[in-house]
DNA sequence: ATACTATATGATTATAAGTGAATATAATCA
DNA sequence: TGATTATATTCACTTATAATCATATAGTAT
């Protein structure tokens, strides 16, 4: 039952870090790596067991791969819309990773340009 | 954090039935064994989970335990009542356990009821 | 009191899920 | 080409979850 999985996938404190991270748009496994002080292998598992479960979407651009919210999963589920537009706020933990996300980003540390250093 | 644990609560197929044969009223333990045709033991642990998760509350009346849906959850997690409302009427599973509900409420089957039987 | 009913809980087993380390693959760079 | 980077996957290990059977508890009925 599709259902059963969307809750699978969201009962998951690093799962749904990952969704509150990508509220603001795409992503690259290696930001969310940093972002989230998670290892590689980790990231990677979770954000393949978001997209199984339909709640994000990948595109591979050279050698990155983004990830982003399945726009079709909220029109099929809209009460997903609700949690990702009013629960994240609320949680402590989620707040602090988008400021550190924006620090991330900020920092030049994110991969594109991590390629472009000496 | 209690977010995570209403999905775990959630990300059950049986739980999922409880919590759709609730929303239109309270049951006791021995209506949602016969009607999701689970055992009693099983039954009384999954509404133990809906229950430790916020999901549900219970009140003993004589040797029954009845369950209903927690209004003041609701009222914290606004999605929830999306799920209940909108979801769960789209999957074929649960409006078939609204259809046994009906039946075994109608036929008399119900745990009072048993008891005043010859 | 004894028997019965409804519910909860303990013990056990089976299965699923999460993690880290190492490895594989594919793209890019020098 | 060889080295490097980003991502995915496999393996081994550990923990969490679910189902079942048996038993405990508490209320009711006779």
């Amino acid at each position: 039952m599709e259902i059963i999985q969307l809750f699978k996938a969201l009962a998951d404190e690093t799962r749904m870090r990952i969704l509150n991270l990508l509220k603001n748009g795409e992503l690259c496994v290696c930001d969310i790596e940093d972002v989230l002080d998670i290892q590689q292998s980790n990231a990677s598992r979770h954000l393949n067991k978001l997209k199984v479960a339909g709640l994000i979407i990948s595109a591979k651009k050279s050698q990155w791969v983004y990830y982003r919210v399945n726009d079709e999963i909220i029109i099929k589920y809209p009460f997903i819309i609700g949690i990702i537009n009013d629960e994240f706020g609320k949680i402590n933990i989620c707040e602090d990773d988008i400021e550190r996300l924006t620090q991330h980003k900020a920092s030049g540390a994110s991969c594109e340009k991590r390629m472009k250093r000496p």
